[in-house]
DNA sequence: GCGTAGATCGTCT
DNA sequence: GACGATCTACGCT
């Protein structure tokens, strides 16, 4: 499964004023057509979501509640509507960068924590939308998969904000390095510690 | 620490 | 005309 493959990978924002190096901890796949949490459920084709049928390694970057956006990487063939949603990453060089796009006292853990901070703290919208990730300002870079055991353990589970799709709301496509304190939310067995500064087993 | 409400607008029905 | 793959602030415990 690609989007648990993506985990601990890395994305390079190139910007006007510098780099910035983000590694994902936190992704969501969306399986296409029969996927009724998906954009693409029903193999339906709008001028929004037309990058999502592109061939893998193009990004698909939509507005939500009229405030965020977020960012995915296609990866499907052409024509699959297939592609997996970035949830959350951690930034690894550049934060100051972050910040400028950030505002107030934020926990260096939190700044690419969610979906909507992730786009807002790379600078990511939808010009970016249908945008090569193999070359340009925006990159996502196939290094070493992952080892088991070296970065955490991988967690699964539900999705956010598919209660109402049905079946597909069960479906474990959520996939986030176990314990890292840059998920947004802990699937499954996680929990938030304050106390313990991030997540952890229960 | 937890739950709830409000923001805000493009997209689709 | 309604709502969404979200986030934050705020009030209560």
């Amino acid at each position: 499964m690609v989007a648990r493959d993506l985990l601990g990978r890395y994305l390079v924002r190139e910007l006007p004023e510098g780099r910035i190096i983000a590694r994902l901890v936190e992704t969501e796949a969306y399986a296409g057509p029969h996927d009724r949490a998906s954009h693409a459920f029903g193999g339906r084709r709008t001028p929004r979501n037309e990058s999502m049928y592109l061939a893998g390694g193009r990004a698909y970057v939509y507005r939500i509640y009229g405030i965020h956006f977020c960012l995915n990487v296609v990866t499907g063939g052409e024509g699959e509507g297939i592609a997996v949603l970035l949830r959350g990453a951690e930034v690894i060089a550049g934060e100051s960068l972050v910040r400028a796009r950030r505002a107030g006292p934020i926990p260096t853990h939190r700044l690419l924590s969610g979906p909507g901070n992730l786009t807002r703290g790379l600078g990511v919208d939808v010009a970016l939308d249908g945008a090569h990730l193999d070359q340009g300002e925006l990159r996502l870079i196939f290094g070493e998969p992952l080892a088991a055991g070296t970065a955490g353990e991988i967690v699964v589970g539900p999705r956010v904000g598919c209660e109402s799709a049905g079946d597909a709301a069960t479906w474990p496509l959520r996939f986030a390095i176990g314990g890292h304190a840059a998920v947004s939310r802990p699937p499954v067995a996680f929990r938030f510690s304050a106390s313990r500064g991030g997540y952890v087993p229960p």
